[in-house]
DNA sequence: CTCAATGCAAACTATTTGCATTCGA
DNA sequence: TCGAATGCAAATAGTTTGCATTGAG
């Protein structure tokens, strides 16, 4: 079952109202290899239809992380971000402080590491953060770099 | 060198100036297990000098992260925290999601796969966050975790 | 004395909420 | 029709800043 499948069952399942806002935001969610905050997708959105409220867009993305169709990442920039959640594809990611460039990542041997750590210490994992911050290959050539004493 | 005197060689350098609240922060900060946010801090100390402003506690908290005895770490729920950094001793965190309860562990394994993870897509790491979140193993006792169906 | 630090209150930023109105089922 | 959704504006929460005053060097 696809995104918008889930997205919709949820929808009916809960009572809830199915909205042209809600398809107009979930399009552009979806189609988006961005990891949008509330306010990218809000301005992304607003072009095509001025009449869009901020407030729909965080609702409506708050409920795709509730229904599961949404992962909420926090980069640590002071703004909370959402990327699709593509099932079983659990991903960390590569940030690039300088340009702001995000890459994805998967490592089994990681993932397995982890694992141990929170054996060792009887804890029962739900979720974890794993990002790494540095500087992209572009961004690390001494021509954009000046920083380099 | 220790880290009070870190921060006391910084504030030299910098033409700074040493004040008695610093102090008072310092001590506290660096005599403490937990992981602060500026209000605990602030909440703290205030009971011992109440003429403390929280202001002072935030600026002195960054302060303390310009000169490197102090890391910002945020667990994302909402407020910044801050630990002493003991040199050469990085760490990551396990966080119960029940209790609140921190655990530091050290992977070198996951440090080592991490750089491999960068130099694979050409990325020169600068800090990395990772985080393991789950319930500690109080809080993983059926008694006190309700939630298991 | 001078300029940095303080403490207060106010400004900011991202996020969340109250409410009258609109609209989907 | 009826309750959910919307859009606006206002409320929150954490953080940051302006400024008059205090105080360290």
């Amino acid at each position: 079952m696809d995104n918008v499948s889930i997205f919709k069952d949820y929808v009916r399942r809960r009572g809830l109202k199915n909205t042209n806002q809600r398809m107009m935001i979930l399009e552009d969610f979806l189609n988006s290899k961005s990891h949008y905050s509330t306010e990218d997708l809000y301005l992304k959105l607003r072009k095509k239809h001025p009449q869009i409220g901020y407030a729909t867009v965080h609702r409506t993305l708050k409920l795709f992380a509730e229904c599961g169709i949404a992962i909420e990442v926090d980069f640590g920039d002071g703004q909370m971000r959402y990327e699709p959640s593509h099932v079983d594809q659990h991903h960390d990611h590569l940030v690039c402080t300088n340009c702001g460039l995000i890459v994805e990542f998967t490592n089994p041997q990681i993932e397995q590491l982890q694992q141990e750590v929170a054996a060792k210490f009887n804890f029962k994992i739900e979720r974890h953060r794993h990002e790494l911050y540095g500087l992209c290959s572009k961004c690390s050539d001494s021509s954009v770099n000046p920083s380099q004493r």
